[in-house]
DNA sequence: CGGACAATTGAATGACCTCAAAACAAGTGG
DNA sequence: CCACTTGTTTTGAGGTCATTCAATTGTCCG
């Protein structure tokens, strides 16, 4: 059996013990494919697992009374699925595969064991949903504060990061699944809008489209311009292993 | 000593036994006032400890590039202030006082030594940050998706929900010691629009103003306009105490 | 070749913003 | 107690960006 994402991940951040990994090991269950735009969870629903993104990109998201419908974070290979419902005996969110996706499943009670038994896991999975949390925050700037132009490039350097999480080296181009509907609903335009918007960045020379690839021309002005920074790059777990008082 | 505000919100949702206030009052340190407008941590700064507000309103907040501001989140007593800066050595927000405060400090290795000792206790600091962030994704929605009206009815029900978990009974009038500008920062619009804005809202009945005191009048009308969810009544641990399977 | 979505484009409307001035409130020092 | 300062709230007028509605084009798939 292949090694699960979330493993890799967590290694990338803090090296893994063998109890750690055999600890994940037991707590991942069931591989099960989602074909692109099926629906792992819908809001409301009772719910006693987290998933473990293995390939491809979910997104969740949110309905409104009205019919509309906020997508509020995307997840990808290594991504702890669920957590923000940790709270809950239902899910709070619907979560969509966008592309086709394997996941696996993690159960709350199982979550349960790694706090009791591996404290350092814990840790980590705590500080990564701080991180992805911060993210979220970015975002809600980004739609509270930002015009159009920067609200969209605020979204293609955020998939832009986690992209480069998994894909190790540099990446400045990639296939974007989302219709421009999804766009929308992500940072808070109609679909119209972001059809105009999307040409516009293509006037100014910050991307180019190519049917559903997108490159990245001119990053650093993105950067500027959104004051955008990489969450996902970096994650400090010092606090996890420094000698007791 | 007063026992900690923290203690006295984790024994709402989980009864504490006798070692995990003794943990936890081991962890706590140091209180210290903090006066109304000033800002207790910035954001960018170095920081090992996360802050208890003992007593007060703060508010998180992110600055842009154009000079202006994002307010995230509120916090009051009883809650963990700085979770989200977990994965990092620095500040991710600044902390501001709205009103005259108390905190406590919790240094982020003593927060390891509770994940290494108490996983209980970790597991529960857990979901409730989970049930922060579900909050913060509501309030993202409301600004992606709704008008000002319930933008800023969503944030009086907010404030509404978190003032009844410390309060207890129920609330429909507090003192909003918020300015129109800050008001305006946290759900994305200038000071101008949230004066028209509570000045409608007064004109539909929903509420009623005296000075810097708000009352709630239909609460349910502002519930069914924005879909107002209270996140924060209720928080499940049953995973947290499941038998090991 | 159709049929169903998705993307684009145009025109008109509207929500919120900007700029600017005035009214109000609270505190400070003379 | 009043004049003055500083900051907040309110109100008005005009402008802008995003929305709505509607029609057209493009793309994928059976």
């Amino acid at each position: 059996m292949r090694t699960s994402a979330l493993v890799q991940r967590l290694d990338r951040y803090i090296k893994l013990t063998p109890a750690e990994r055999d600890a994940l090991d037991w707590a991942e269950r069931r591989e099960t494919k989602v074909p692109a735009g099926a629906k792992l969870l819908i809001e409301g629903e009772e719910s006693n697992t987290l998933f473990v993104v293995q390939m491809g990109w979910f997104h969740a998201a949110i309905r409104l009374a009205n019919g509309g419908r906020q997508i509020l974070r995307f997840h990808f290979p290594g991504d702890l699925m669920g957590t923000s419902s940790m709270a809950w005996a239902f899910a709070v969110h619907d979560f969509t595969a966008v592309s086709d996706c394997i996941v696996s499943e993690l159960s709350k009670p199982n979550l349960g064991r790694i706090f009791r038994e591996q404290p350092r896991l814990a840790g980590m999975l705590f500080a990564m949903s701080a991180a992805e949390n911060v993210a979220l925050s970015d975002r809600l700037t980004s739609i509270g504060r930002m015009d159009s132009v920067e609200r969209v490039s605020t979204l293609i350097l955020d998939v832009l990061a986690r992209l480069r999480v998994t894909a190790g080296g540099v990446v400045d181009s990639f296939d974007f699944p989302l219709t421009q509907t999804d766009i929308g609903d992500a940072v808070g335009l109609t679909k119209v809008h972001v059809s105009r918007t999307l040409g516009k960045m293509e006037d100014q020379g910050l991307i180019e489209r190519n049917g559903k690839r997108v490159k990245v021309l001119d990053e650093a002005r993105m950067i500027t311009m959104t004051g955008f920074i990489d969450r996902y790059h970096e994650i400090d777990s010092e606090w996890l292993i420094t000698a007791e008082v």
